[in-house]
DNA sequence: ATCATCCGTGTAATCGATTCCACGGCGTCG
DNA sequence: CGACGCCGTGGAATCGATTACACGGATGAT
């Protein structure tokens, strides 16, 4: 493959001026500038980016990790994140930690000794020691989604407590009024604030939110399972089950028709999360939904604005609520989905 | 952040020696050995893979070039690419196309340039000249899923005819004779294929495709909503309709509901691709299930072949046919999900 | 006792770019 | 007319690792 000295030579000057012709500096003669385009042109030569990542220290790259891969709303989370980061000039290094830390330690750690310029952390648990050291040391860092409480970091995220009370209020309406929750695991803040601002809604309406409604799941779709067949086992069990996330939502859903039971008339079902393919399940799915892209779009900006010098926002986005027909006849005069 | 001369110092020693301990190099005195890996630990120290990088002409990164990662199919494969390349000590840069050739031309530049050692690709066209060049210019490059016919490259995919074969039984069984098919871009090679393989089953029993029964789609849901929209229109429409890929099946779906029809009782729907969320749809879609994870592996493990010097091989894997409920009621003796 | 070998180690070249500094030529100004 | 400054350019240092080569000392064979 043919290097910046070949391209030199096929030219007639120095490396020197190959490299000022391709970084745009100005001082270099037309002359010259149209004999290396010709030369780079000629050897269909392309800059190691290697090299020049090890002699400027920067690598024009984002390190994005995130809990899971699988789970649709990181998808898309992903897919906006590369695509604003291309805007402005980034590649993005995608690491799955499938909800696991050690996992999440592994893909910090390579980004890290691939010396990224900025990581972009979803965090699987309550962090690890790397995270903090990592975020100690310097490496501009933003946590989207979830975040780590005592770590000084700037996050973007989506507030759902007014969502979450549309909610509430909407399942009170349809005369609902045993409400559970499956929680997040408690070493996320997603997971603590998920359950505490149903918690907080459930108490506008003069409902409490007993132990036994609240099961404990890890985000995982067989955890949504483990927990709804709990709810479904109690003496008196509930008449909504909200998910804290999606797939938690779908496991709910199989626990459901493995008993027989249907959704809403047996029991109704809502979810934190909404995606595609809510629209499309037996019966449609009422969410809440994050504003992904934008969510996305912000914390690339916020990370930018930390890589290039100037100071990075926090940014709380507000969750909206999707009524769909889970949790029973909408009522004409209520918002529904789109 | 400290660097092997730091370390050097620390231990007392030369950085090749220090060198030496982190690469396992045998002529190191034990002494040496432990005072170097001593500093490591008091320092911190993680070696600068970039500067590794530019000295040994090898990343141990493999690219993955995905057309569309919001396609469950692909997220799935990216996942199992990820975990086998993991395991084989490589990293995985993926590079989402979003079907756009210009946007997989420029992932495979980047890629490129960043001096990955091998390439991952499931085209998402017929082929740019530059992925022509790049197989040519001997990158190390297998492909997934989908191939371009002429490159000379290995090729990791799944054969669906038997299962379509199997598909074509079982709506014959049911009763259906009039078939239909949402197809992918002429230009990729599963786009044909798919066509191909459920006209020659048709064949077998007796049936003809005709061109109306073919309709012309992308592998995006609104293209399948299209094309059903189209076959509803028709003078005698179809009794059954097969996407070639989940997101096309999930449009079709949108179309069939839109009209107020009922899936199987009117129309029945069947796909390939077989997704988690499929159990979950209202009905369940019957489909074709590609072995993903296992496709996975033996790309990641072709493309490491190809890579440390060994011959690596093409691999075609079965897909199987998932019943469930969206032909009409399965038979009893039938294969069901899982 | 002598010489060849081998082992552990250090010095320095190298990978492919960027960039500091020096230098020659030329225009401008006093 | 001499000095100064600027412009375009090239030489060489640099980034942080790996590794070829050289070297000194110990060991073993003859």
């Amino acid at each position: 493959m043919a290097g910046i000295k070949d391209v030199a030579a096929e030219a007639g000057v120095s490396v020197a001026t190959v490299s000022r012709v391709l970084n745009g500096h100005p001082s270099v003669s037309q002359e010259a500038r149209t004999r290396v385009l010709a030369a780079v042109e000629a050897l269909g030569y392309r800059p190691n980016a290697v090299a020049r990542s090890l002699r400027t220290a920067q690598t024009r790259t984002l390190g994005l990790v995130i809990s899971d891969v699988l789970n649709p709303y990181f998808t898309e989370l992903a897919r906006f994140v590369e695509e604003e980061a291309r805007a402005l000039g980034y590649s993005v290094i995608i690491g799955n930690a499938d909800e696991r830390p050690d996992l999440q330690d592994h893909h910090v750690r390579t980004l890290i000794d691939r010396r990224i310029d900025g990581l972009l952390v979803s965090p699987a648990d309550g962090g690890t020691p790397l995270l903090r050291d990592v975020a100690l040391s310097g490496t501009p860092m933003v946590f989207v989604d979830r975040w780590i409480p005592g770590i000084d970091v700037p996050v973007v995220r989506a507030d759902g407590t007014g969502a979450v009370r549309d909610l509430v209020a909407h399942l009170h309406g349809l005369g609902h009024r045993r409400l559970a929750i499956i929680a997040g695991p408690a070493a996320t803040t997603t997971g603590d604030e998920r359950v505490e601002a149903f918690r907080g809604a459930l108490r506008d309406h003069g409902l409490a939110l007993p132990d036994a409604y609240i099961g404990q799941g890890d985000f995982q779709a067989a955890s949504g399972r483990r927990a709804t067949e709990g709810f479904l086992e109690l003496a008196e069990p509930p008449e909504v089950v909200f998910a804290a996330d999606n797939l938690m939502a779908l496991g709910a859903l199989d626990a459901i028709r493995a008993r027989g039971l249907r959704v809403p008339d047996d029991i109704a079902l809502a979810a934190f999360d909404d995606i595609p393919w809510f629209v499309h399940t037996g019966p449609p799915i009422t969410a809440v939904a994050q504003p992904t892209a934008d969510l996305a779009r912000a914390a690339v900006r916020a990370l930018a604005d930390r890589i290039e010098g100037r100071t990075p926002q926090s940014v709380t986005l507000p969750a909206r609520l999707v009524v769909r027909r889970s949790c029973g006849e909408a009522a004409p005069n209520e918002r529904s989905d789109r």
